[in-house]
DNA sequence: CGCATTCACTTAACATGTTAAGTATCTCCG
DNA sequence: CGGAGATACTTAACATGTTAAGTGAATGCG
């Protein structure tokens, strides 16, 4: 699984490369990306298995925790873009997961609520999601995913909007 | 921008939710992606400027510091799949930005690397792109940033495959 | 040797990410 | 009130993510 063969052909590769760049793998967005795609390899056969994709699950978790919700506010609260959101709805509405109807006061606007089969699916869902959030949290340790939690909120926070300086001493 | 009109609808919704879920928005999976995206929204203005897109920069990164790679170890390092990366280098070695050849002693595999034009491209965009880093790193504090990372490669480590406990105590 | 298996990619097909353009509705100001 | 501009989406178009299938080249074993 680690070796390979063909090895034999390497000796002959040019030496060269002193500054390695300090082994890219490491930098910051690549080790984000990783970190992600590891934690997200736990949760997507469970998904899987319920017939979602990452997405539409966040979509469901996000409407059931705000009860009806705007598309716009919707995509906020998800991290979707919009056009995103706008073919996910489509197909989560197709599917009866979720429902629409044009708010009354603005025709522009459209309220997305879970449906009661949502309601259900997420329900069967939950437990084995849980489960498997406990078992990441047991194999890295809850206080450590706890500063990491605040350390990305932070990180996320510290390069927010401004262009230059930091928030705290902000002069706007 | 952070108040919504027609919120006056809402004081019909239901009541319910007693359990709000701890707030979708701080799980770990959300922290993760909102934290990258942070991080690559500082960049992509650069990469645009020259032309590229994040995943091309990442496989122009991993050619430089490996010379040349076959296109199975080159997916490891920039962390690709096989079918993005097979058409991001059909599209890179268009641009004459990378060179392929077969290998000699097996026919079955190509060996990638970077071309002239692709290190000049490189070397336009590295200076920008160490600007914006030594940025992240002043704004968040080397100290914090350090410790991120590392945490992050634990994460990673200890939800590596096994499938149950953690690897320091792994029974095996 | 012969042929099933494995291997290293590439193609295909479909979902999502991402930017730009389009559409309908609403707001506001003259 | 009426039309310019802003809003809230939706569509379009193209790149990438993701899984499955396809293709051609090595390997291994009888």
């Amino acid at each position: 699984m680690t070796k390979r063969p063909a090895d034999s052909e390497n000796a002959s590769a040019p030496a060269a490369r002193q500054v390695p760049m300090r082994d890219f793998s490491r930098s910051l967005p690549m080790l984000l990306l990783r970190a992600r795609e590891a934690v997200m390899r736990q949760f997507r056969p469970s998904l899987r298995e319920h017939g979602l994709t990452e997405q539409q699950w966040r979509i469901l978790r996000a409407l059931a925790s705000i009860e009806a919700a705007e598309v716009t506010e919707l995509a906020r609260t998800a991290f979707l873009l919009g056009p995103s959101l706008s073919r996910i709805l489509r197909d989560l509405e197709a599917r009866n997961l979720i429902e629409r109807k044009t708010a009354k006061a603005d025709q522009r606007r459209s309220m997305v609520s879970i449906s009661r089969d949502g309601v259900k699916l997420m329900a069967s869902v939950a437990p084995s999601s849980e489960a498997i959030y406990a078992e990441i949290t047991q194999r890295f340790g809850a206080r450590k995913l706890a500063e990491l939690q605040e350390m990305l909120g932070e990180l996320e926070r510290s390069l927010a909007a401004p262009g230059a300086a930091d928030e705290t001493t902000a002069e706007e």
